[in-house]
DNA sequence: CTGCCCATGTAAATCGTTACATGATTAC
DNA sequence: GTAATCATGTAACGATTTACATGGGCAG
C-alpha cells in the first residue's frame, strides 16, 4: 500500500504526471519509495478512478503529458496513513545472509563483500549529504514548492523533518561504511597473524 | 532468489523439516531472512526437484516430519551464490515518508512517531543482543551444529562473522533508538520555546 | 534521418502475504 | 475432552520486476 502514499505524497507538493514522479522514484533519487513507470502508471489511473488524484492532459504542452494533481479527499487519505502506526517490514538482508556463510570462502571473498558494502553505502551517502545540502540551501524543487502552498510559520517544521529525515540515512550510511572499514581491518590483522603464525612453525 | 539461498544456508548448518525452518524464519527470529510457512513448504519442493536438496520422511518419528538435507550440488549452489557480488535492495521507507510529511500534523503525532520507532528498535536490540551472548556462550543450536561439522581451524572464523553480522545489527539498531531520542529532545524544545513566544507576546 | 530522451503504457513472471484446510500429538 | 502446539500444505491476492510496445520531439 505504501507506493500509493509515497505517490500521494508527492503530489501533495506539486502537481507532477506519471514521469516525472517516476524519475523521483527511480532508486537513488531523493525520495524514501522507489518504484518503476509500469507500476507508478497503472497506480495513478487507480487513484483517479477513487477520486485522490485527477488528472488532465495539458493542452498549452505540445507533449501530451497528464498532469496529475491532488483531490481533497486525496489530501485526506494522505493526511490519515501519514499519521497511522508504521508497519516494519519484516527482517530481509542478503547481504547479512552472504556474511555469515562465507565462514568457508577464501579472505579475499570476504574482503570483497566488505569492500563492495562500504562502496554502495559510500554512494548513497554522497546522495543523502547532496539532499541535505541542497535543503539547507533551498534550493531543492519539491522543498521550495511544499514551501511556496504554506504559512510561513510552518517553514521551520516542514525544513526540520526534512533534515531529521535525511540525518538519520546519513547516519545510517555512516554506520555502515564504518562497520565495513573496520571489519576490513579486523580481516587484514586476522591475516597478518596467520602468515605470521605460519612462518612460525 | 534469496529465499532459495536463506533456505540452503539454514540446512548447511543442520538438516531439518519446513516446520523447524519456518520457526527460524518467523520474523524477530535470529536469522536474516523471514518467510512464511507457505512460502517455505512449496520452495522446499522445488529445491528438492532440482535436486539441491533431500527430504525423508523420518521413521523413528510418530510426527510424520520430512527432514530435509543439502545435497553436494546444494552445497555447491549455496557456495556460489553466497560468494556473488550481493544487490542491495531499492529505498524503502515507509516510516521516512511518514515522517516528512508529518509536516502539518500536531506535535503529539510527530512524537507518538518518534516514540514508536525507538520502541521498535528497542525490540530488535534485544533480540540482537541476546543471540550475541548466545553466540559468545557458544549456546546457539544452529552455530554449535555448524561448528560440529567443521575442523576446529575454522571455528574462529565462523564465530566471527557471526558476531561480525551481529554487531552490525546492534549497532543499527542503537543508532536508531540515538536518533528518534535526539529527534523527541529536539521536539521538546521546540514545543518549550513555542510556548515561551506565546506567553511573550 | 538517426539516435536520444520524453512520455505512456500492457503483459507476464516472480515474490510475498493472507486466508483457509486438515490432521496428529501433547499437556492440562 | 479440549486447547495448544506440531506439522504440512493450497488458493487467492497483492506488490514488484522484467520484458515488450509505441509514438512524438529535438539535436546533430
Amino acid at each position: 500500500m505504501s507506493l500509493r502514499y509515497a505517490i500521494l505524497g508527492f503530489l501533495s507538493s506539486t502537481p507532477a504526471s506519471g514521469y516525472q514522479i517516476g524519475r523521483e522514484f527511480q532508486n537513488g533519487a531523493g525520495s524514501y519509495w522507489s518504484a518503476l513507470p509500469s507500476q507508478i502508471y497503472p497506480e495513478l489511473h487507480e487513484l483517479e478512478e477513487l477520486g485522490w488524484v485527477s488528472g488532465q492532459v495539458s493542452k498549452t504542452d505540445r507533449l501530451r503529458r497528464k498532469i496529475f494533481r491532488l483531490t481533497p479527499r486525496g489530501e485526506e487519505e494522505l493526511q490519515k496513513w501519514v499519521e497511522a502506526d508504521n508497519d516494519y517490514p519484516p527482517e530481509r538482508d542478503s547481504e547479512r545472509l552472504r556474511l555469515i556463510f562465507l565462514d568457508g570462502a577464501p579472505p579475499d571473498v570476504i574482503r570483497r563483500h566488505l569492500a563492495g558494502h562500504r562502496a554502495h553505502y559510500d554512494k548513497r551517502l554522497v546522495v543523502w549529504r547532496g539532499l541535505r545540502e541542497a535543503v539547507e540551501k533551498r534550493t531543492l524543487r519539491q522543498l521550495v514548492r511544499r514551501l511556496a502552498m504554506r504559512p510561513p510559520a510552518d517553514h521551520e517544521l516542514v525544513i526540520r523533518l526534512k533534515l531529521l529525515a535525511l540525518d538519520g540515512n546519513i547516519r545510517r550510511a555512516e554506520l555502515e561504511i564504518a562497520w565495513a572499514q573496520e571489519a576490513l581491518e579486523w580481516l587484514d590483522a586476522l591475516e597478518a597473524d596467520r602468515r605470521k603464525r605460519r612462518r612460525a612453525q
